[in-house]
DNA sequence: TCTGGGGTCCTAGGACCC
DNA sequence: TCTGGGGTCCTAGGACCC
C-alpha cells in the first residue's frame, strides 16, 4: 500500500492489499496491525519519484501517438481520430502497452472508444477483465452496450460518492441505466454535468480533447503537520513555508496572483476536543509572484484568524485570480510589486534552489520545522538520486 | 493518539445596474 | 387590494477528479 502525505491514510493498494480488504482513504492506524503481523508492507508516497516515472511514460506514450493530453500523474489520453482507416486499434492498443513496459517497465492498460466517458469505461474494463489482455476497444459492434450493462454506477467517470447513492435510489444501477436516462430530467435533478456524462456514454462527445495544459486559475499549498500545533509562532513559520512554495509554483507557471487566502484549521474528525476553523482573503493592490511579500502579506492574514486554546491540524495559503506575468493589470495609483529588481532575485533564488535542492530559504520559514510533514516509510529515489539508483546483478 | 494534497466546474443567491 | 423586467458580476459551497 502507498499512504498519503504524513502517513496518514491508504492512498493506493496492490491487487493483494485490495484482496485482503483494506479499504481506500482508510486511516494507516487503522490498518497498522497488517504491518505489525508481517502480512502488509507500506510505503509513505514519494511524488518525486512517481513524477518522474509519469514524464517517462508520457514521453513514450508522445513518440507513438501524434496527439497526447497528459491528464494526470498516471493517465493519459490519446486521440486516435483517423487512425481507424491506417491500422487495427486493438493492435495499436497493444502497441502502446508493449512499448510502454518496454522501455519504462510500467505495465498499463488501454481503453479505445468514441469518447472520454466510454474510454475510461474501456480502461476500466481493462484493468478489471484479465481476459482483455489489457486492451479494451469499445468501437467494436455490440461491446460498448455489452460493457454498460455490466459496469456498476460508481464506476462512471464523473459520477461521485453522492450521485451514485441518489441514482442508486432512483433505480440506476448500471451504466446503461444511466445511457438510457433522460438527459433533461438528469440535467434538473442533477446537474448539467451528469447530463453530459449521459451523452458522453451514448457516443457523443462532450469533453474535448485538450493537448496543451490550460493555465492554472489557482495554487496552492497545504499541510497537515506532523503533530498539533497549539501556538502562533510555528503556525506562521508553517504559513511562510507554504506562502514561500506557492510562489514558487506560482514562478514556474509563470503567473502572478493578485489574491491571497490564509486557513487553518483543527481535526475535523476530533469529536472530544473545540474545533475551530477560519478562512481570511484578501485581494493585492497589484499582482506579484515576490516571495518576500506574499510571505508577509499571509502571516498577516493568519494574525487575523488565529485563536489561542486550540490544537491545530492542517494550514494553507491559495492565491488565485491569476494573471500571466507577462501581461498584467496594473494599477495607475499604486507602485508596482512586481519590479525588474524582484523578477531577478526570484529567478536567482529559484534557480539556486533547484540546483541544491531548496539550500536557500528564509529565516522565517523555521530552522527546524518541527511540524514538517513525516514519512517514515519512503522508498528510494531510484531515478532521482545517484546515491539511490537501483542495482542491478 | 491516530484521517492527504491539489485542482476544476457548477449553482444559488446576493448585490448591483438600467 | 395593489409594486417590472432584464441583465451582470461575485462568492461560497458542493461535487467531482486524480
Amino acid at each position: 500500500m502507498v499512504l498519503s502525505n504524513n502517513d496518514g491514510c491508504i492512498i493506493s493498494r496492490s491487487a493483494e492489499a485490495k484482496a485482503m480488504g483494506l479499504k481506500m482513504a482508510a486511516p494507516y492506524y487503522q490498518v497498522r496491525e497488517y504491518v505489525d503481523r508481517g502480512d502488509l508492507h507500506v510505503f509513505s508516497s514519494n511524488y518525486a519519484l512517481y513524477g518522474d516515472l509519469s514524464a517517462r511514460v508520457m514521453e513514450v506514450l508522445e513518440l507513438i501517438s501524434p496527439q497526447v493530453e497528459v491528464y494526470s500523474i498516471d493517465e493519459a489520453f490519446l486521440n486516435l481520430q483517423g487512425l481507424e482507416a491506417l491500422c487495427e486499434l486493438d493492435q495499436f492498443g497493444m502497441e502502446v502497452k508493449e512499448k510502454v513496459f518496454d522501455w519504462v517497465g510500467l505495465p498499463v492498460c488501454v481503453g479505445i472508444a468514441p469518447t472520454k466517458t466510454l474510454a475510461k469505461l474501456a480502461n476500466y474494463a481493462a484493468k478489471r477483465y484479465s481476459d482483455s489482455g489489457g486492451v479494451v476497444n469499445l468501437t467494436k459492434t455490440g461491446w460498448c452496450e455489452r460493457l454498460l450493462k455490466i459496469s456498476p454506477i460508481e464506476e462512471v467517470w464523473g459520477v461521485g460518492r453522492k450521485s451514485a447513492l441518489k441514482l442508486r435510489a432512483e433505480g440506476i444501477n448500471t451504466a446503461a441505466d444511466l445511457a438510457m436516462s433522460d438527459v433533461e430530467t438528469i440535467g434538473n435533478r442533477y446537474s448539467v454535468v451528469l447530463a453530459r456524462t449521459i451523452l458522453e456514454l451514448r457516443g457523443i462527445g462532450c469533453i474535448g480533447f485538450e493537448q496543451e495544459p490550460a493555465a492554472k486559475q489557482q495554487v496552492l499549498c497545504s499541510r497537515t503537520f506532523s503533530s498539533r500545533i497549539t501556538e502562533l509562532r510555528p503556525l506562521q513559520e508553517a504559513i511562510r513555508e507554504y506562502a514561500f512554495r506557492a510562489a514558487e509554483k506560482l514562478r514556474q507557471e509563470e503567473r502572478l496572483t493578485s489574491q491571497i487566502s490564509v486557513y487553518i484549521r483543527t481535526n475535523p474528525n476530533a469529536q472530544s476536543e473545540p474545533r475551530y476553523r477560519n478562512v481570511a482573503s484578501c485581494a493585492l493592490p497589484t499582482p506579484t509572484n515576490d516571495s518576500r511579500f506574499l510571505m508577509k502579506q499571509a502571516v498577516a492574514l493568519l494574525n487575523t484568524i488565529y485563536r489561542s486554546g486550540y490544537r491545530y491540524m492542517k494550514a494553507g495559503v491559495v492565491f488565485s485570480h491569476l494573471q500571466p506575468s507577462d501581461s498584467y493589470q496594473s494599477d495607475l495609483f499604486a507602485p508596482d510589486l512586481q519590479s525588474t529588481k524582484t523578477n531577478k532575485l526570484m529567478k536567482t533564488l529559484d534557480s539556486i534552489n533547484q540546483r541544491f535542492n531548496g539550500a536557500v530559504m528564509f529565516a522565517g520559514q523555521g530552522m527546524e520545522q518541527t511540524w514538517a510533514m513525516q514519512r517514515n516509510f519512503l522508498s528510494p529515489r531510484y531515478t532521482s538520486s545517484w546515491q539511490e539508483l537501483p542495482r542491478v546483478r
